[in-house]
DNA sequence: GTAAAATTTGACTTTTATTGACTTTGACTT
DNA sequence: AAGTCAAAGTCAATAAAAGTCAAATTTTAC
């Protein structure tokens, strides 16, 4: 297993127990894991972003910390949010992490987050010029999204 | 033999040792079998499409992987000859038929038909020129049948 | 025998991950 | 206030994958 996903599944499992707070001290995890200290800013700034739905603090210096805090919201504020953050293109990877977020948070179940994907998937983009890829990518994902909060 | 054969065989063995679910790295693979690595994708685009039933996901970067998933027959033949039934090109209207018949056959809910008709509607094909709309449908709708029957 | 389709290959691109050297910040001591 | 140490932050280099594309070759269909 990576490192990067091992690091990432500590955090989130410290944040499931206490119930979306989790409170670590750098280098003692990075440490405790075995990796380099940089490689824990690395996990969050790309997997732990506001975007994804977390909010980080963070102190220097003696007893520092950093502060990993999981927002949640009701549905369809939540859904209607995502929508709005989209603009008029959106690539495979991103609009991947936006529904892997949403399942995370249980805004939608499994089987929607898959159908949600497979109309995304670079498959469906085969000959289409690259600059309108993302362009109806964007649409249909809104288009999906909105369905999904009527 | 050919070496697309040889790969095509290697994957669909393990298909069958794990009950459908492959994951491979790709440069290791094709060292196995002696290829280059872009042989494996070739072998992947040309004979484990969604078409023929089969589900690819995969990541770059360190610990990279190829996913292969082959669709369960048995829990969707339904749906696998609706997707059959497709085609290369499907207008709105078609589509629109197809779901509701879904729907009514309960092989889809109610919030997976809004979702399905939502990708599909012509909303999403502004600007998008007439003879490639219906392809594109096409396309998206069986991605996202196939990954209902995942 | 020829034309079309499928396969093979490799150079180049893009994405993701890892690491470590260096910087900045904050708390505590004297 | 200054100095020291203990954090966390930044950034760029490097590595480790997979993806793309088109040229060259082989196979297949007619």
């Amino acid at each position: 297993m990576r490192m990067s996903d091992l690091v990432a599944q500590h955090i989130l499992s410290m944040l499931e127990e206490s119930g979306g707070n989790a409170e670590i001290r750098r280098n003692e995890l990075a440490g405790d894991l075995g990796c380099v200290p940089s490689q824990i800013n690395y996990v969050i700034t790309s997997r732990f972003t506001p975007e994804q739905g977390y909010i980080v603090e963070s102190r220097r210096g003696g007893g520092g910390y950093i502060r990993i805090t999981r927002v949640k919201m009701d549905k369809s504020t939540a859904l209607m949010h995502i929508v709005n953050s989209i603009g008029d293109t959106i690539d495979k990877a991103a609009a991947e992490i936006m529904i892997k977020n949403m399942y995370g948070r249980s805004i939608i179940d499994l089987q929607t987050a898959r159908i949600l994907a497979a109309a995304l998937s670079e498959r469906v983009f085969r000959e289409v010029p690259q600059q309108y890829r993302d362009v109806l990518r964007a649409r249909i994902f809104k288009n999906m999204l909105l369905a999904l909060s009527e």
